[in-house]
DNA sequence: ACGTTAGGATGAAACCTCTCATTCACAATC
DNA sequence: GATTGTGAATGAGAGGTTTCATCCTAACGT
């Protein structure tokens, strides 16, 4: 039904080829039939035929990006800056929710390798051990880069954030607060990132002298009823409740927020508070989230250029694994432990000693 | 590269023509061709290029969305639904964000009719005026189904809220709760759903008994310091200062939250509050914020259902305009006014009587 | 044994574009 | 005036799939 080629041709009385230079701006076409070429595509609006350009030119000059919660606000900022990049290098974007699902996730990568599209930014569902075979059956490699979860060894490009560091960082702030007796909640520990969080508070932990507790590392995942079993369990025990807790993923410290202050508990008053990712509207709600901000646009942005140097370079050229650094930013829900509250704790003495190890070191 | 339907057609020792049979499932192949032809996809690990396939078939089994910011919570949710109905009917969704601008907007139409898409859902960025001639230019008809926002009276298909019906609703709340003042503050009037739900508001005083004032229609943008400003101004006279305040839309309410905080008044002591759309983890905040939330999933599916409608029944069926209902979730950001300050004012007595007249109605 | 039938298989055409080798026209050169 | 050179235009072919008219063959009926 939309004009083609061939009609413009008709009109403006010139070849298809002729047209077809017009179009593609190439060279060797007079300005007469330029002009009556030009003449025709405006009435009858033409609009060229991608998918029969693309069938011809082997390009679709399109990337593919899936998320496996399009919900999360975490990941719309990094489509933002994913998508900013490709539009900047003349590349459309196409964004696609695996519903944190590896089959659908694979059935995804499926689909956009049958569209043509030239590469994926894949922030997989987790299924770190299926996603390299499935990637592998493939015959000729196909372009694909991992964001904010890095699957395990495999020898693909990956952007991520410094975990650890970012981690190790919110961990050193609650220390250099006073807390001595800081829990931790993560999200399915399959995750790499989430592991890695982990790795990063144990770190602080140790480098400040301060013994880690495995009571007070409650892994999780992201659903409610389990965030909240882990809450109760570990802040309601009589003894070694913990002044802080640090959750190393929004959704993750979203459930444990309300969990928490369902339970009667206000922070920070009662529990110092850090969290990884930006709740929305952190900055404006009472208390203040202090939380672990990540540069998503630019882990979007940055994400799209290696997968286009990927592109440009072939299967060969050496994998990129990028880290960016997140950053602490500090409002309302961490403060200082109580001292009353230490007090009345036996486990007030422990407390101290190594509050004072910690500051001496 | 990849293996193409020729080449299976070799290994296979069959005709092209059958491959293709027995790839989309023809009748008339024997099962002997089909587990050759089946064997030497596995073999070769073949995938269809769905691109061949759309030129040959004209159909490429495709919608897109646009939306103006995929960061706004609203959107995705929106998005959920539509991919929901989208893949259940074996289509396939691509979300592109307009980023508010309407010639984004008009590109992004254009780029998606040039693939071919059989049809778009427009959250339009508001450009209400120039959208319809864009859409007319096309030689064909092209199928849109409008989503949240309304164009004018465009001859086109939508799926939105009962703005107007929310709107009164939320402000009746407000006045049962003995609310006379009622001040409002919307985005740009020049979208359609700001309109009505502003119309809302005024039925919903006017069926009320209680005179619309001028000074409490606060038409602001979904700019912070726009926001702000008519906060403040709004607020800080020292007559007749309201003691609610509705938002027409989750943006504009949570900079004028984030204004009025910051301000030194909290809700509901100082104002009571209710806004369109819902702030993420609304519902563990304090004070939660009561709501009016919309059936953002069910909005998506229904407009893809109407879409697909379109599709199949052509350009000539009678257009569709969907109203879905929305709901007030009450929380704690709005409660009574305060009687003393109620009583220092001189519209107690109008008050008093209104409210009395809406009871016994 | 012959004609009919129907299921299976085939090959060419078409979808729309781009590419590239070829032709054409015309001007410049000797 | 014949040859060469140059820029402009053309037309065929290719890309991978589906479709459809055609052809083949085996089975069946009489």
């Amino acid at each position: 039904m939309p004009p083609t080629q061939k009609e413009l041709a008709k009109l403006a009385g010139v070849s298809a080829g002729t047209v077809s230079n017009v179009i593609s701006g190439s060279t060797n076409v007079s300005e007469r039939s330029r002009q009556k070429v030009l003449e025709a595509i405006r009435v009858l609006n033409y609009q060229p035929n991608l998918i029969a350009r693309s069938l011809r030119t082997n390009r679709t000059r399109t990337l593919g990006i899936i998320v496996p919660d399009i919900t999360i606000p975490f990941f719309p900022k990094i489509i933002r800056g994913a998508e900013s990049a490709a539009r900047e290098h003349g590349y459309f974007l196409i964004v696609l929710d695996s519903e944190g699902s590896s089959d659908r996730e694979s059935d995804l990568i499926a689909l956009l390798r049958a569209q043509r599209v030239e590469g994926v930014l894949l922030v997989t569902a987790g299924g770190l051990e299926v996603l390299p075979e499935r990637l592998k059956t493939a015959q000729t490699h196909f372009p694909v880069v991992c964001l904010d979860r890095l699957p395990a060894d495999l020898h693909i490009d990956s952007v991520c954030v410094d975990d650890t560091g970012a981690a190790e960082m919110a961990t050193s702030h609650l220390m250099s607060l006073g807390h001595r007796n800081i829990a931790i909640i993560t999200g399915p520990l399959t995750l790499r990132n989430e592991q890695e969080r982990l790795r990063g508070y144990r770190q602080a932990l140790q480098s400040g002298g301060i013994p880690i507790q495995k009571s007070l590392i409650w892994d999780a995942s992201f659903e409610q009823d389990d965030v909240s079993k882990r809450c109760q369990s570990g802040m309601l025990r009589p003894t070694g409740r913990p002044s802080a807790l640090m959750a190393t993923n929004g959704v993750t410290g979203l459930a444990a927020l309300r969990s928490l202050y369902s339970m009667g508990l206000s922070t920070p008053k009662d529990f110092s508070f850090v969290t990884f990712d930006e709740i929305t509207a952190e900055d404006f709600f009472r208390p203040g989230i202090t939380s672990i901000v990540q540069p998503t646009y630019d882990m979007g942005y940055k994400a799209v250029e290696v997968l286009l140097d990927r592109i440009e370079r072939g299967d060969d050229a050496p994998r990129k694994k990028v880290r960016l650094p997140a950053m602490v930013k500090v409002r309302e829900s961490s403060g200082k432990p109580l001292v009353e509250v230490a007090e009345t704790k036996p486990r007030r003495s422990v407390s101290k000693t190594s509050s004072a190890s910690r500051t001496r070191r």
